[in-house]
DNA sequence: ATGTCCAGCTCTGCTGGA
C-alpha cells in the first residue's frame, strides 16, 4: 500500500483550522502530524478531522504552548505519550501504524526552539534543547537492532526538530553559525540523533545537499519570498528498513502565502509499504 | 538578521515564547 505522511508546525491548530482543512483536501496525506497545536485536549477540533476521514487521532496538548497531534486515516495502536527531560510539556507522541504484517512506528516530535542565546550556561531554554537532543539520541539508540539482526524496525520520525543541519538548509551558513538552530553544537547533536539508528533524511534523498531547501520563514520578514531567508527546521526521517520504500517528497512552499499562514509549511513524504 | 505573530489574562494593552 501507499502511505503518505505529512508534518506541519501549525502554530495554533484552532486559529488555522481552515488552512489545515484546505491542506488536507489538497494533498490528502494518509497521516498528518502537527506541532505547536497550542490547544488543551478538551478544545481540540476533532470534528474537522473526523469529517475529512481522519478517524484515528492521538492528541497531547496543553494551554498556550507546544502540543502535538497525529491525525490518521490509517488505524494505529500503541498510543504512547512520552515525557522528555523530566517535563510534561507535550512534545513527543508515538503510534504504531497498522500497515500490513509489520507495523510502522511513527514518532511525532516538537523539539524545543532553544531561545536566542546559544549558551546553555546562561540560557535554560538552550540547555533544555541540547538535553532533549541527547535524550532522543539515546532513546533511539536503545531501539536500534542488535548487531547481526536481519533488519531493523520500520520506523518514521517527523516533526519540528528546530535545527537546520546542512549548510544549504539555511539562507546563509556563515551568517547563521551563531544563530540558534544552526550552531555547531546543535548540528553535532542533530548528527548524533540521526546516527542513533542510521536515519535517512527523506527530503534530501530527492534534493541534493548543495541545493537550498527550507520549511520555515520568520514572521519578522515583511516579504518572506523576496528575501527568502528560510531554514529547514521540519524533518522526515526514515529507518534503514524503509530505505527501499521511499517514493517521493513535497515541501509545499506556496502555503507560506496563504492567508494567516503559519511560519512553517508542511513537509510530506510518500512510501510504498 | 530583523522584527511579527500567537495565547492568555483582563487589561481592548501587555507579556513571554517562538
Amino acid at each position: 500500500m501507499s502511505l503518505s505522511i505529512a508534518t506541519w508546525n501549525i502554530n495554533s491548530v484552532r486559529l488555522r483550522i481552515n488552512n489545515v482543512k484546505r491542506y488536507l483536501r489538497l494533498r490528502k496525506p494518509d497521516v498528518l502530524c502537527l506541532q505547536e497545536t497550542k490547544c488543551p485536549d478538551e478544545f481540540f477540533p476533532h470534528k474537522a478531522f473526523e469529517g475529512l476521514g481522519y478517524t484515528h487521532r492521538l492528541v497531547q496538548g496543553m494551554k498556550s504552548y507546544n502540543g502535538v497531534a497525529i491525525l490518521s486515516k490509517v488505524p494505529f495502536t500503541a498510543k504512547n505519550i512520552h515525557h522528555r527531560c523530566g517535563k510534561e510539556d507535550c512534545r513527543h507522541i508515538e503510534v504504531a501504524l497498522e500497515t500490513g504484517a509489520d507495523p510502522i512506528l511513527l514518532d511525532n516530535l516538537y523539539i524545543p526552539a532553544g531561545g536566542d542565546i546559544p549558551d546553555p550556561a546562561v540560557n535554560d531554554k538552550f540547555a533544555h534543547k541540547l538535553d532533549f537532543y541527547r535524550e532522543m539520541a539515546q532513546w533511539f539508540a536503545d531501539r536500534k537492532p542488535k548487531a547481526g539482526a536481519a533488519k531493523g524496525q520500520r520506523r518514521i520520525a517527523v516533526g519540528d526538530l528546530n535545527v537546520a543541519p546542512l549548510e544549504h538548509d539555511v539562507w546563509s551558513h556563515k551568517q547563521l553559525l551563531k544563530i540558534v538552530s544552526h550552531t555547531p553544537v546543535e548540528v553535532e547533536l542533530f548528527g548524533r540523533l540521526k546516527a542513533s539508528i542510521d536515519w535517512i533524511d527523506v527530503p534530501r534523498r530527492f534534493v541534493p545537499e548543495d541545493k537550498k531547501l527550507y520549511s520555515w520563514w520568520s514572521y519578522r520578514n515583511n516579504d518572506w519570498s523576496a528575501s527568502n531567508r528560510g531554514r529547514r527546521l521540519d524533518h522526515i526521517l526514515a529507518s534503514p528498513a524503509l530505505s527501499g520504500a521511499i517514493r517521493s517528497h513535497r515541501i509545499d512552499v506556496d502555503l507560506r502565502d496563504w492567508k494567516q499562514a503559519s511560519d512553517h509549511v508542511p513537509v510530506m513524504a510518500t512510501f510504498e509499504v
